[in-house]
RNA sequence: GCCGAAAUGGUGGAAUAGGUAGACACAAGGGACUUAAAAUCCCUUGCUCGCAAGGGCGUACGGGUUCAAUUCCCGUUUUCGGCACCA
């Protein structure tokens, strides 16, 4: 697409000002002690993973958002600590270098000059004497140290229970990163892998990381999230006993009130009374199961539409409330991680259990007075109780509470509350991460690395390949791996796992508080100058996976009394996607952009066949051709007009659609703008009322929107204002200035050249944020209009303020109406004050 | 399947303590300027009937509450996001 012709010299001007910027350090911060608490706003990116590819135009979204806050906050007299770095240890950079043999230390610190260039590139904000990058050993150093923290308060500890593994990226998942059983990163299907792992004890703190949630200031969904993703749920133990055998099976279930419909019950094949609850008889056939259940991947065995399978254990548990023999099954539906890893079936009152009863030929007993035949399906919606003894016609409520009082009572079960969450599967098998600093003493067992040795520095490899086998490449380096012990001084090995890259971004924004700390990870002066976060803005992926990885890392700063808060961020903004056009073939296929034609206007056709296509909307891709590069918007349209689009588009949290020609309409504004002050006269005379109002108008609404973060309603307004001032002749200094100052945040590169312009030095960078006149912005003559039955049928102009009475009187009156009216008899009357007249007739 | 969010002109989107639907922008059409084009400026633009005055319809769909519903309530559909045998 061509650049629209023009006089404006953006290029020029962006230069210019980014390095008055730079050289003026106009946006270092200090921690200025006189600046009262609430006059102190800590405002966040989530920084980028500086990617080979560079920028994406996701990036500036979210970059700009906060810009235009912080530039607003500092005109409002705030000192604002804006920040920004790289979160730089990861994957692709490592998996180049398996490829090339390059250093993902050099690729990455490439990219992060490229990064570093294109995000200065569009002018924002940040104090660049606080950035950070996650792979630098003066940052992990502290990551390590916080980790060490961690494993001296019993947080961490090595699991040789089987995960998530990644084939093609060969390393271990948490859960976290597997999405419908598939990796994250990759899509590749995820297989369980029995391998030596450290995991943190983030379920420890499931019930803090719940309950704080009311405290913060989320968006709800995101919230709701962590909340399912916790998942606890209230329910009892309950304890039945093997008959013949000194053993009892330990199930967790909610509905203890159902206990008189368990037929029968279920443990995992991963149960540890599997063995013993076999019998010989069933021997053979269980060994078939368990083997056949293990080769089974997550996916296939928890794939909904798949039969139910399960095996006979042989044995018989003791059904407490009433005595009954009911059968001990091995299912893989039941899941060793979840609660006790058994489970009493009720086949009448869930479908599950339903499933494999009739399947397996079970009994089914109604327990929930259901409308259907449980014979023939299961009814899972509430019902009165029946067939249960003391409980029957009870409801849900009464009826658990009745029943665990019964157990308890009994000494047979107990209130329990169970989470979804699981512990945090911390190590992988890579080599580009931090090193965990361990060492494995055969004497004094595993011992973290003395905190005066750290950084823990990565050592360099000759190889970056995986071995695959469960081992990083750190563990085949011997002269790294053996070491002594720092306790004994004996010979020791060291942990060879590396971080996920999750552990750098769960501490980062502690460090901008203090980057060259090399004394403390953050000195507790300047944590309690800063924080909590006043505002993070970043994309909403991240829902579940570093905002809670952040959270529970900094609670546990917290309780050893290293941070003051107990939330890391107050508020928090999600910023949509920006999505892209595709085409779409009648069968739902898509079609490259770039083999679509436009016939005439939305009318697309593909090329090749002819066929007319339908224009849907798409996240961008390469191999839809849609992707939009940064760099190409600003070297054509400039970076004030590729920042202030991005902020037309539409709401800041929905996904909106990128469209160049929407782009050419924000270029063509500030074209306008440029224009206006190049060929009118600023006079220094007052604006006519009527100009006047829409200024005190738009300082109003732009004041307001932007505090708000609705960047959208406030660049609309600014057109408003542009749109009066094109009608006059001249232009009024106050109207200009405001003007300059109003677009400051939003266009600061042509703010602050118009600035100048105006005979300003300094910057504007600092300048008061301009006020407005309430009354100045309310009309006094007013639209009202006159409705008959709620249809409008005249509209008039008159003076604000006008009395009940007058108005009505005058709707009357009114000629339009009076066809309306002719005839009728009027039932009532409705004024609203400056709003409108209806009479409703019959 | 469960949970959540959303649905407004040709397009992106405005407007909800219930009170003029479509601000602003794009696209489209017309005009001015120009030898011409680009750029720029001005006008029109939800659909529909009508020469016009004016009328009817319209915020995914179907109901309801109300003098009045994009806004509140009930149901349905579609799209997007999350979860997925969690007992």
């Amino acid at each position: 697409m061509m650049a629209p012709m023009s006089k404006y010299p953006f290029h020029e001007i962006e230069t210019k000002w980014q390095r008055y910027w730079d050289e003026h350090q106009s946006f270092a911060v200090t921690e200025d002690p006189s600046i009262p608490k609430d006059k102190r706003v800590y405002v966040l990116d989530m920084f980028p993973y500086p990617s080979g590819a560079g920028l994406h135009v996701g990036h500036p979204e979210g970059y700009t958002a906060t810009d235009i806050y912080c530039r607003f906050l500092r005109m409002n007299g705030y000192n604002v600590l804006h920040p920004m770095g790289f979160d730089s240890f990861g994957l692709p950079a490592e998996n180049y270098a398996i490829k090339t043999g390059t250093h993902p230390r050099t690729t990455t610190e490439k990219n992060i000059e490229n990064f570093r260039k294109q995000i200065k590139s569009l002018g924002f904000s940040y104090d660049w004497n606080r950035e950070i990058s996650t792979h630098r050993s003066d940052y992990y150093r502290w990551t390590q140290w916080i980790f060490i923290q961690l494993f001296n308060k019993n947080l961490a500890y090595e699991s040789h229970t089987p995960i998530n593994w990644c084939e093609a990226c060969k390393t271990g998942l948490a859960n976290e990163e597997v999405k419908e059983g598939k990796c994250e990163r990759c899509g590749t299907t995820v297989v369980r892998k029995n391998i030596r792992q450290w995991v943190l004890k983030i379920t420890e703190y499931a019930d803090k990381l719940l309950a704080d949630l009311d405290s913060v200031d989320w968006p709800e969904s995101v919230k709701l999230m962590q909340r399912n993703w916790i998942g606890r749920s209230e329910g009892a133990s309950v304890f039945f006993k093997v008959d013949g055998m000194d053993a009892q099976l330990e199930v967790y279930t909610t509905r203890a009130d159902t206990l008189f419909g368990a037929t029968y019950m279920v443990v995992a094949p991963e149960h540890p009374l599997v063995a013993q609850l076999t019998k010989a008889e069933q021997k053979e056939a269980v060994e078939e199961y368990l083997e056949s259940s293990a080769r089974k991947s997550d996916l296939e065995r928890t794939d909904l539409a798949k039969e139910k399978t399960g095996v006979f254990s042989g044995s018989y548990a003791i059904n407490p409330v009433n005595g009954k023999l009911i059968p001990i099954w091995v299912a893989d539906y039941v899941l060793i991680s979840y609660g006790t890893g058994a489970i009493m079936a009720v086949p009448a009152h869930d479908t599950r259990d339903w499933e494999f009863a009739k399947k397996f030929d079970l009994p089914i007993v109604e327990v929930l007075k259901s409308e259907v035949d449980v014979q023939t399906q299961a009814w899972t919606e509430d019902g009165v109780h029946v067939n249960s003894d003391f409980l029957d016609g009870l409801n849900k409520e009464d009826a658990i509470k009745t029943m665990l009082a019964w157990l308890e009572e009994h000494k047979l079960g107990s209130k329990a509350v169970n989470y979804k969450l699981r512990d945090w599967i911390f190590s992988r098998q890579r080599y580009w991460g931090e090193p965990i600093p361990l060492v494995h003493c055969p004497t004094c067992g595993t011992v973290a690395v003395p905190e005066d040795q750290l950084p823990l520095l990565l050592p360099e490899v000759s190889s970056y390949e995986p071995s695959g086998t469960g081992e990083s490449p750190l563990a085949k380096i011997d002269e790294w791996v053996n070491c002594s012990c720092p306790v004994c001084g004996g010979k020791a090995k060291r942990e060879t796992n590396t971080m996920p890259q999750w552990a750098g971004s769960c501490w980062y924004y502690l460090r901008y508080l203090d980057p060259e700390n090399d004394k403390q990870f953050v000195s507790a002066e300047k944590e309690a100058y800063w924080m909590p976060v006043d505002l993070y803005v970043g994309g909403a992926e991240h829902a579940v996976l570093h905002l809670l990885y952040a959270r529970f890392w900094h609670k546990v700063l917290f309780d050893l009394g290293l941070v003051s808060t107990s939330e890391p961020f107050k508020r928090l903004v999600n910023q949509g996607m920006i999505t892209s056009y595709a085409f779409q073939r009648k069968d739902k296929s898509l079609v490259p952009t770039d083999m679509v034609e436009e016939k005439e206007t939305d009318v697309f056709v593909e090329k090749a066949t002819g066929e007319v296509l339908e224009r849907v909307i798409a996240k961008m891709s390469k191999s839809l051709k849609n992707v939009i590069n940064p760099d190409e918007i600003i070297s054509e349209y400039g970076a004030d007009s590729m920042r202030m689009y991005e902020m037309f588009m539409g709401p800041l949290e929905v996904s909106k659609p990128w469209a160049t020609t929407g782009l050419v309409g924000v270029y063509r504004f500030l074209d306008r703008i440029y224009r206006l002050f190049e060929e009118r006269t600023v006079i220094d005379e007052q604006p006519s009322d009527e100009l006047n109002r829409t200024l005190h108008k738009t300082i109003k609404k732009v004041t307001y929107d932007t505090n708000t973060l609705n960047f959208n309603t406030a660049i609309s307004q600014m057109m408003v204002l542009v749109n009066e001032l094109y009608k006059v002749e001249t232009l009024p200094r106050v109207v200009a200035e405001t003007l300059v100052k109003l677009l400051g945040p939003y266009v600061p590169h042509l703010a602050e050249e118009l600035w100048e312009r105006l005979g300003h030095s300094g910057g504007l960078s600092t300048v008061a944020w301009p006020q407005f006149v309430e009354e100045l912005t309310v009309d006094n003559q007013i639209e009202m209009v006159f409705q008959v039955n709620g249809k409008v049928r005249s509209k008039v102009t008159v003076s604000k303020g006008l009395g009940k009475d007058e108005v009505l009187a005058m709707a009357k009156k009114d000629e339009k109406l009076a066809s309306w009216l002719e005839g009728r008899t009027i039932v009532k009357e409705i004024v609203v004050a400056d709003k409108l007249v209806n009479i409703v007739v019959k």
